[in-house]
DNA sequence: ATATTAAAATGGTCTGACCACTAACCGAAT
DNA sequence: ATTCGGTTAGTGGTCAGACCATTTTAATAT
């Protein structure tokens, strides 16, 4: 029993995880902010520096650090992007867990397009989004925008992080003409309307699955 | 330059992880299969084995794969809602009021008080609820029971986490009889009756914190 | 002061050594 | 032949140390 100071089973990747999580919090880094380095987490820690690498890696991967060689290491907003090729393979076959994934995803952007409604909100400028190339991307810019005046910055986050996970999935290919209708509803301020065709849009995309 | 075979920029853990979504998919690995061990690996893929293990833990972390000492790494079935938990304590770091987490809540239990409404689903027994001493443990309860009848693992686990972090920074007191009420509601199937005291008491709610 | 260069710090990777756990194997006692 | 118990090989868990590649910083020369 040369190592195993440890007690608990958990690994010490997951251990330093959790020292990582209360170390951030504790001094309260914000995104930007940067982190110790591999050797002196590996010395502050009491850990050998694999396995704070393998912590690394790990958080790295989900999105929530970055690492810059050379720099160090930053604490970044998250970003869903990396894992997303990753988790495809394993998303993919799951058809339940694609499908609460997009359930989900819809509902909390009904959330939005409701919250919109009562609130009367003006959406502000938006007819920049439509330069997008792929209706995904526009899909996600828009919603990026609306979600950021209802001023519920949980909301956004969590719609944020579903968004980024259902990527992973093949999206049954909207009717265009549709989107564009959705699109100008949005504009005008028709987010009644909007929220309804939306909801059939979603519909209509279960259909097509299954 | 003795290591670095490598070209791409991209980290030698990136690409095993490819490397090792390609070889699940071509070998069609199912559920509970057995992955090479990480020596073999580290041959098979000409890596070192700390790169394997950084590849291994990751996606581990996610929940990707389960790992037994002694035995071997095996293939698991992915359900979002395990990394759920891992994002949230970055994700709800960053919450800036106890009104957006509150409204958060509220607007998750609405969507499920919706869901039930649409879905005209039988609640089942719930009177033991009842028994609970506080009525913020009968509150989650309830709620737990009704998450787990709409049959969306993700979006209970999304609920749950947020449910759980409200109580760590807020206590909320409810008027009993209000409660008693919703309750009674629920029982009879009257979602949205509920659904509508639900809001009211939320709104409530509001007004007496600020 | 500015430009150049050297040194230090940091992440990236590999190797090799142990430890701890598991399962399979094999011989001895029954 | 069956069962029990120990050995052994395989596997994950962890650490230490060595280099490499990149970036920043400090020292030095101009």
């Amino acid at each position: 029993m040369r190592y195993m100071t440890n007690r608990s089973k958990m690994k010490v990747y997951q251990e330093v995880l959790n020292k990582i999580r209360h170390f951030i919090e504790d001094n309260e880094l914000k995104d930007g902010d940067r982190l110790p380095s591999e050797r002196e987490l590996s010395e502050q820690l009491n850990a050998g520096r694999s396995s704070i690498r393998e912590a690394l890696r790990a958080i790295e991967l989900l999105g929530l650090i970055e690492t810059r060689h050379g720099e160090g290491t930053f604490l970044r907003t998250y970003r869903p992007y990396h894992s997303v090729e990753l988790l495809s393979t394993f998303v993919l076959r799951e058809v339940e867990t694609k499908q609460e994934l997009l359930e989900v995803k819809f509902l909390l952007e009904k959330i939005c397009l409701e919250k919109l409604n009562d609130g009367s909100c003006d959406v502000g400028d938006i007819s920049d989004f439509f330069n997008e190339k792929s209706a995904c991307n526009l899909h996600t810019q828009l919603f990026l925008h609306l979600f950021s005046k209802i001023e519920n910055h949980l909301l956004l986050k969590i719609w944020h992080l579903v968004a980024g996970f259902t990527e992973t999935i093949d999206q049954p290919r909207v009717d265009d003409s549709q989107y564009h209708q959705f699109y100008q509803l949005i504009k005008e301020g028709q987010f009644n309307d909007a929220a309804n065709l939306h909801a059939s849009i979603y519909q209509s995309s279960l259909i097509n699955t299954s």
